[in-house]
DNA sequence: CTGAAAGCGCTTACAG
DNA sequence: CTGAAAGCGCTTACAG
């Protein structure tokens, strides 16, 4: 309908400077309480917005912060940056999310972009290992999730993937003579930490062989990449005697509902001959059937973590070595498939 | 590493004027190619990085788009908005994903916030019939995907949901002697004309009885949710005859598969008993056990169709009226569940 | 308590 | 071909 207004219009409307229309507007200085309902008026009148580019050119801040994330749509990721935008948004922080498709070319365009866009913060979720620093070398807060900073002075936040593996695995120990586990690419440092807890709690037990998958390549085509994981299953399968049972661990939910469905066509029986745990507990392991057990990560507290350890650096709070790295709690949901 | 530098710094550094700087970068207005040179040298060794945002308040454009949408956690959802994420990325443009957990109040908080950061245009996605146009008076650029605009001027893209809602409903018209249609809510304009596909198709049928459930609510729990349509799935089977079949048409994936599960824990065998389409072919679709029967949406179609029309708009084409409302193509993918 | 003025980092007529 | 100057819409010492 009407074209913006700008503060100097609203002064003028007013008969106040815009001087004091700003300090109304930001409670910010004295005037008196009669100018101040003055202003308020006029501002209400005709819906006057301020506008946050001069703002940020000004004052140099931007209220945002810039997400950059490996692939919105799987469902851990989206949960994830669901969170934070909306902690950051009650905050009066509003996001840009990038997808960066696991690309470093398009991560470091983004990066410039964001630093071009004067963000106040940076959440970088996963993601290759270490990242040249050169994208954000200005001095810009950053929070590392499930991303092994090249700095250690950086602020890293993840959930506790060793832990987590560890108690999948000690569950599955208890239940199955041959114990597998199937990653896709263990790129992302929460991958290798799976990986390791898994093997490390394979290692201290007695009499039990394990093998891992690795699906390497992250999209392989789908039809091959089930192929593998059936062929791998039957395999590994071929080597036990009947009743005896096989325990798979995945790396994540999507694989584990991908094994789940090679199970099934191979015509075996879950839990009774293959026995299957997730990582993620995203929605998917609920709607499955049988119904998934998996690990669950405490999604909450990890964006709320992450965005009130930003928030604080952006507030120019030095943080204490201690808070540099923080593992989260992880907690196994025993469901149907082990 | 180093602060960030201006273009008048650039300039000095050149032994020119910042306008000059301007314009080489800018590639407008004329220049000698030697000034050139020297300029993008200056630049390349500096790692200057133009600020957007005193570009953006000089020019009043943002290079920025805001795209509201109901719920990233939605599969179709983040697909979607993914696509033109990085569609809009490519032709310059970043975006500001808004989640709007499909409150009004959030919603209008968001439109504002966007216009106080000068996007330059809009992409609305879903959500409540119409919106109170208040939000967005001032004269942005604005398409809707999924959402009737107030407006009948107002750009308009969906996929053809009736047309997708009727093949399904005809497919399972062949196989079954009882039919119907599971939704949570019909609020938006995609779930009404999917339910207008099946009822206008039913009702062309003969000798066939249908019912439609409904689970309102959008979250009202998923126990209770699952224990609705376990129960209304029990009842309505208990109306045929022993060989005879059930078929239901769900209003999204997500509700397929629960669909799905309930009819597992129900003993009853699938298809044979009862034929389930969902409608989205999300990823999940071809994960299920079995894979599920559904309709798919071409998203690529869908995103790239919405940012061309958005890009049209914004650098001032008018649109012809035949442009202002856009069907696309929907197909039935037939798996193994109907 | 309030205003005039400078300045954030750009772009763009205007003049030469 | 190039520069000086104005201006985008704010905020904030500085002065009164």
């Amino acid at each position: 309908m009407k074209n913006k207004l700008s503060i100097k219009q609203i002064a003028d409307l007013s008969g106040v400077s815009s001087a004091t229309v700003s300090r109304v507007i930001n409670h910010n200085g004295r005037f008196s309480e009669k100018t101040r309902q003055k202003v308020l008026k006029v501002i209400q009148d005709n819906h006057y917005q301020i506008n946050i580019v001069a703002k940020s050119l000004r004052t140099q801040k931007s209220y945002t912060v810039g997400i950059l994330v490996p692939d919105i749509t799987n469902s851990f990721f989206a949960q994830l940056v669901q969170k934070i935008e909306s902690y950051l948004f009650e905050k009066g922080y509003s996001s840009i999310i990038c997808n960066t498709a696991r690309s470093a070319v398009k991560e470091s365009e983004y990066l410039k972009i964001l630093t071009s866009k004067m963000v106040d913060g940076l959440i970088l979720i996963s993601g290759a290992k270490t990242l040249k620093n050169q994208a954000i070398s200005t001095n810009i807060p950053v929070i590392y999730i499930d991303r092994q900073p090249a700095s250690s002075k950086s602020i890293f936040i993840s959930s506790d993937h060793y832990k987590g593996a560890v108690l999948a695995t000690q569950h599955l120990l208890k239940e199955v003579e041959r114990i597998c586990f199937i990653a896709q690419g263990s790129h992302s440092s929460s991958a290798a930490e799976r990986l390791k807890g898994f093997e490390d709690t394979v290692a201290k037990a007695v009499d039990i062989d394990s093998r891992v998958l690795d699906l390497l390549d992250y999209r392989q085509g789908e039809k091959l990449e089930r192929e593998r994981i059936t062929s791998f299953v039957n395999r590994e399968f071929a080597f036990l005697r009947p009743s005896q049972r096989l325990g798979i661990f995945a790396n994540n939910d999507g694989l584990a509902i991908n094994v789940l469905a090679a199970v099934h066509n191979l015509g075996l029986k879950i839990p009774e001959q293959v026995a299957i745990i997730g990582f993620d507990d995203s929605p998917m392991a609920r709607l499955s059937y049988p119904q998934l057990t998996t690990v669950r990560q405490d999604i909450d507290l990890l964006a709320a973590t992450a965005c009130d350890k930003l928030l604080l650096v952006i507030k120019g709070k030095k943080l204490a070595n201690e808070d540099a790295v923080t593992k989260l709690p992880v907690e196994l949901i025993l469901r149907a498939t082990a």
